[in-house]
Parts: C-alpha cells; structure tokens; sequence
DNA sequence: GAGTATTAGTGTATGTCATACACTGTATGA
DNA sequence: TCATACAGTGTATGACATACACTAATACTC
C-alpha cells in the first residue's frame, strides 16, 4: 500500500514557507556541505553546540583549574536530582563543588550551558546490545523501553526545553542504536529516518505522564496523592454536560485489573510497532515485485 | 492476538510500587469516589485546580475590579506569544493591561496560577466536527493534526510543563472530542482509554521538532538557519566512528523529493492508526466468535 | 444617611538570582 | 627574572517575584 494519502487537520500548514527543515539532514548532507550551510549559524548557537562536542583546550599559562567541566555537570546534575531543578542555581552548583558562584563562570559562559551540558550528561547512552542481536522489532522496543525509563529517571530533563538544546553526542547515541535495529529491515535511509521520529516522537510523547509523576515522587509527593490530584481533575468530567464521552469513560465499569504505566506505554508501542511491520512488509513485497 | 506479552527494557519499573496511578481515573471513579479520594490531595494543588474550574464570586462589597482574569491572561498569552516565554513577567503583563505589577495579584496568587491559565487558556479547544461524522480513523486523524497545530501555533505552551499542570476544561474539551470519535470503534472502555494515551502520546511527542521551529521562528530566527543548527549538529556524526550507522543515514543519497515536517508527523500517525486498526479487528473479531 | 467592613489598586521593601567587572594570586614560557 | 594569561574571589548591579502596609472606593448595616 505505501504511503497513503490521508485526510489534513482543519487548518494547513502555513502556504508559502515549505516546513521541510525536518529532512534537511536527509536531504544531501556532505560533511562539506554541513559546514558551507554552517556559516550562516547563528554564533550563539555554534558557540553552544561548540561547547558540547569540542574538547576543550587545556591552557598552558595560569594556575591549574580546580574542577574539570565533568565535575562542575555532575554537581549540577545531583542538585537537579535531589531537589529538582528550581534549585539548580549557580550558587547551589558551587557551594556543591567548594567554590564561590562565579567560580563557575571559568567552566560555563553562562547558565545556559550548563544547561545544555547537563542535558546531554543526563541523556546518557543507550543501553548495549547484549549476547546476539535480536529481530528489529524487539530490540526497537528495547530501545523505547530504555529511553521511556532514562526519562523517567530524570524527571528534570523534561522540565528543560531539551528538544531545542543543541544536540550532544549523548543524543546522537541514541539515534545511532535506533538507527543501527532499523537498519536490519530493509527500509530505504529515508523510511528509517521516518520510523526513528515516529517512534522517538511516540517515546517522548508517551512517557510524559509517567515523568510528570515521577517528578511528583522526586518533590515527595505519593504515588497515591498525585493520581488523586490528577483524577481529581479528570473526574471534573462527571456530571458535566460539557464531557458526556469522556465521563462515560471514567465511570464504566472497570472490567480487567488496571495496567501500570509501563504496561500502557508498552501496549501503544505494540500498536505501533505493528503498524510499521505492516509498511515494512507492504513496501518489501512490492520492491520484490518489482525487482 | 489481543495484547502482546513483549521484549521489556533492560531496566524493571522500580519494583513494589504498583505504578499503575495513570489508571486510577479508569478504576472506578464515581463523583463521590473522587471527593472522598480527594481529601488527601495537596491543598496547593487542590488550589490550582480550583482557579481553573470554579466560578470566581464577584464579591459585593468594595470598588470593583477594573479588569477580569480573563483580560490578564489574555495579555499575558500575548507577550508569550509575541516576546516569548521569558519575557512574560509580572511586570510586564501588568504595563500591558496598564495597571502596577502588584496589581496582577489581585487576579492570580502567583505565577505559577497565571501559567495554569494561560496554558488552559493556550490549549484551547479542539475543532468541532463539521457536517456528517466520519470514520474514526478519519476523525482521529484530524484531531491529532489539528492537536499539533495548536501546539506550533503556541510554541511557548510546550516550554511550561504543561502536562504536570492542573487540567482544566480545555484540556479535556480535547480528551472529550477523542473519546467522541473512538466510541465507535467498539472498543471497551479500558482499550478506548489506552487509544487515546497512545495518539495523544504520539501526537505530543511527534510534534516537538516542529515545535522546536516554531520557537526558532518566533524569536526572528529563520527556518533555514534553523535547520542549518540542527543539521549541524547531527552532521557531526558524519566522519565520527561512534556513529556509523546515523552517519550513513545522513550521507544517503535522497531517492525522493523530502517530505514536510506535517507530511511527516501524517506519515508515522498513519502507521500508528494501521497499527490500532489491526487491533480493534482482532478484538471485535474475537467478540464476535464469542458471542 | 452615617458608619464600617471589605476589597482594588499602589508604593515600597526584601530576598533571590544571574552575571558584569575589577582584583589577587599563580604557573609558565620568554 | 619577569611578563603574561589564567583561576578563583569579592563586590556590585539589575531583573524578578512577592510580602506588607497604605489609600481609596464600594456596599451592607443600623
């Protein structure tokens, strides 16, 4: 079947401007042309992209720095942890690491780098393959699974616009594990450049209620008291004319024992997982035909 | 096939905490289950909610109020929209309705109220559907469509941890409009329930590069400069041993003209909705044979 | 119709931040 | 030996959120 053509949401994309910036890097991207196209980078960004991926230049002159840029990340990565990122402050950071504030200014411009540096620490790589690699679809479930769970586990990264950072090699480590399980499928470089967003979008997507909750748990809140909060707001639906749908969802009986949210997040990305083995199959079998 | 039992990642969900709080609201949730459950809710929170869903009473006496919270969180929703997010003071939205800062907390306890609101306020509600209702798949399609673009028209609603705030109507006039189409689907209410975390997980999550742009954009940056960053970082795979396999996704010669970022989001929204299809087949299939 | 409680908006003060700038002391290459 | 460039410090500043006390307006009560 390929790609089908399918009904719009009610407003267009904006006429005129072609939103393809998305495939830009799939589009001819020479090393070359990477850094022609470069030039034209805003100097703050290129600055704060420089700042995660160049090794910095130990200095030969001067007394020896007292702290590594590490030490200063992962200082800040524990107050983000511990007492959530309100606290992150550079005064916190320092106190932590036994300097004054604006010692920290000699490791980062400015908070915002320090931000981008904790956001690529805490991304973290992906778990290894272990023993013999598996079918795609298992190994890209793995994958969802482990990224779900690195979210989960650092509440405090969501809380960033980590999307819109620079994009560290933590990040790209990542994409490189999803690329390497989809690479086995025999998709087109496009098509696998399609199945990583959607199933990295759905990841991201999918995990935000469980971050929202494990954020509660890092403030202390229970487990128990933060569903009340939520089910408190949701249940506004009952007995309002406004939600007849949604209400009769809340109140139908429950029927089977209720799933965690792993479960659920799981049960979702089966649904997906099956809608891409059916485009994988589709599209396999016609270029076999074709061949 | 029903639910599939599947691949887990590597690490367990913590293990004696039932996380199964996102299903609370399908539990059993009565109106009264709900106000005795929500006795133990945080008074803070409690507090939020109750500035999202109830009447505020005109007090009788003393003067009367110059502007209503509607016009403060209007103005504030403005100078997010035009200045962004960090722009949006207390200051500042007070010059905007022509009042002293102090004044705004007259209207909102703090910011963290106001942001309640403009992000209810931000979310706003879903399109109606318009003529004869269609298939489900259709419909859901258009919602999630028109979902994400609510969220690239309001770049700055993503940048508030929109999904940890109270939800107020608006939040569920949208949860309202799935539940609509996914009734027809036959499926039971608990399997409905986990449709609609699924789209709305994909839709939120697939829509975050798109939002990224649109972020890029309202600060004055273009979208080719814009892409130029973002293909700029992940080109750094290219060349790079740890990333050979992305790296070969990016050097591939394109084979057909790139897609938009909206094609794209359709694209993998299509597989999700393939993926659910299947499933409500083989559910309602095995209804069948049972009954 | 006078008095009083209650509330809207103001002015000022405070504490928290990020961060600029000038300064001190140190290690190294010339 | 010394000049240079850098690490860390101390202080100052300006932006913010917000507490508190004050003024003025409004409407219920007697």
């Amino acid at each position: 079947m390929g790609r089908k053509k399918t009904a719009l949401g009610p407003r267009e994309e904006r006429p005129g401007k072609p939103a393809r910036a998305g495939q830009t890097a799939n589009r001819e991207l020479t090393h070359d042309a990477l850094m022609q196209a470069s030039v034209r980078i805003d100097p703050e960004l290129r600055r704060r992209s420089a700042l995660l991926w160049e090794e910095r230049s130990r200095p030969t002159r001067g007394p020896k720095p007292g702290l590594t840029p590490d030490d200063v990340v992962q200082a800040a990565m524990q107050i983000a942890h511990e007492d959530g990122l309100a606290a992150l402050t550079m005064h916190a950071v320092a106190a932590r690491v036994g300097f004054t504030t604006m010692a920290i200014y000699r490791y980062f411009p400015n908070k915002e780098a320090l931000h981008d540096a904790i956001v690529d620490a805490g991304i973290g790589r992906p778990p290894r393959w272990v023993g013999a690699r598996k079918h795609w679809r298992i190994e890209v479930a793995q994958w969802a699974h482990a990224k779900r769970e690195m979210l989960c586990s650092r509440p405090w990264l969501a809380e960033l616009p980590f999307v819109a950072a620079p994009h560290g090699p933590n990040w790209l480590s990542w994409l490189e594990a999803v690329t390497d399980s989809l690479s086995s499928t025999g998709l087109s470089p496009a098509d696998i450049g399609q199945m990583i967003s959607v199933v990295d979008g759905y990841t991201r997507g999918a995990s935000d209620t469980a971050i929202s909750l494990a954020r509660a748990r890092a403030r202390g809140t229970s487990e128990e008291e933060w569903a009340a909060a939520v089910g408190a707001d949701l249940g506004r639906a009952i007995g309002d004319p406004r939600f007849p749908n949604f209400a009769a969802l809340l109140t139908a009986p429950p029927e089977a024992q209720p799933h965690t949210m792993m479960e659920s997040f799981d049960f979702g990305l089966q649904r997906l997982l099956d809608g891409i083995e059916l485009y994988i199959k589709s599209t396999t079998a016609r270029a076999g035909a074709l061949s």
